[in-house]
DNA sequence: ATAGATGCAAACTATTTGCATCCTC
DNA sequence: GAGGATGCAAATAGTTTGCATCTAT
């Protein structure tokens, strides 16, 4: 998702059928910078200067990820954590079950596994979507 | 997790170091009951009879996580499920983002898919635990 | 007997909804 | 100008905490 200035982020909400505002914008930008996923008291906190709703931010991530544009990340910490979707570089995360550190990996092989799960179960027509989380203890935490 | 007798439930959750009360016992029981993971609010519904607070339920699912008994499965629904955990025979959910229903799938490769995280990251020592969710369109919903 | 577990009330956090107003197309 | 999007207030849902009481070991 390569999209860096307002007009390149503008266009790609508008090619998802949304109306290309000044909040859509500031979030979607706010995402670009992020190395891994937020969470959405995150995103609001940075944000702030701007002045959007946090309800906004909301229905916008959530207008987002119904079409595809952002991933829903869920780190067991009891809240979503967001970031755009990149189809070209399907990432995972790594997450420090201690201190929440998180890292990316790639390579969980979709194709095969969305083959493999159709073959065994009876009752799906098609898989449209994944989520991937492994669980573990950096190198921090592990030695303390 | 082979256990249907309360004798055999009292003995696994003494075993993950707790006391084998009326409570847990009652949890564990149901979720062995229960092809699918279950929503909060599922369990403390099938428990009503019991008398079981909420808070217990909440309580003793998350002892029950941390000690790798029960796993907690997120279905994007905004709530978390949970499942006992079988740790000699892992699998996932494919699960109908329309209709919600679930259908479980083995054959994710942990092994390899964990040595391969590693050998990406360099700041984990180890993972000890993962999750996994497909997300598609059952036969039911592709077709309506 | 004693430490762990429970229940109840209350707090807190996360998320959703309704509606009048606003702004993009 | 019309319909989608926003902001504010308020509601709802999900989860956690404090503490007195209870109970498994």
């Amino acid at each position: 998702m390569y999209m860096h200035t307002d007009k390149e982020i503008s266009d790609s909400i508008r090619d998802a059928g949304f109306r290309a505002t000044k909040p859509r914008i500031a979030v979607i930008s706010f995402l670009t910078k992020s190395k891994y996923p937020l969470a959405i008291q995150k995103i609001v906190a940075g944000l702030k200067r701007t002045d959007i709703d946090q309800v906004t931010v909301y229905r916008t991530l959530d207008a987002f990820k119904k079409r595809g544009l952002v991933a829903q990340v869920d780190f067991q910490h009891g809240h979503a954590h967001y970031e755009l979707k990149d189809k070209a570089h399907d990432h995972h995360h790594l997450v420090c079950t201690e201190c929440s550190k998180v890292e990316d990996f790639t390579g969980c092989q979709y194709d095969k596994l969305v083959h493999n799960a159709l073959r065994q179960t009876r009752g799906f027509a098609k898989v449209t979507d994944h989520s991937l989380e492994l669980f573990g203890l950096c190198n921090r935490c592990a030695t303390a």
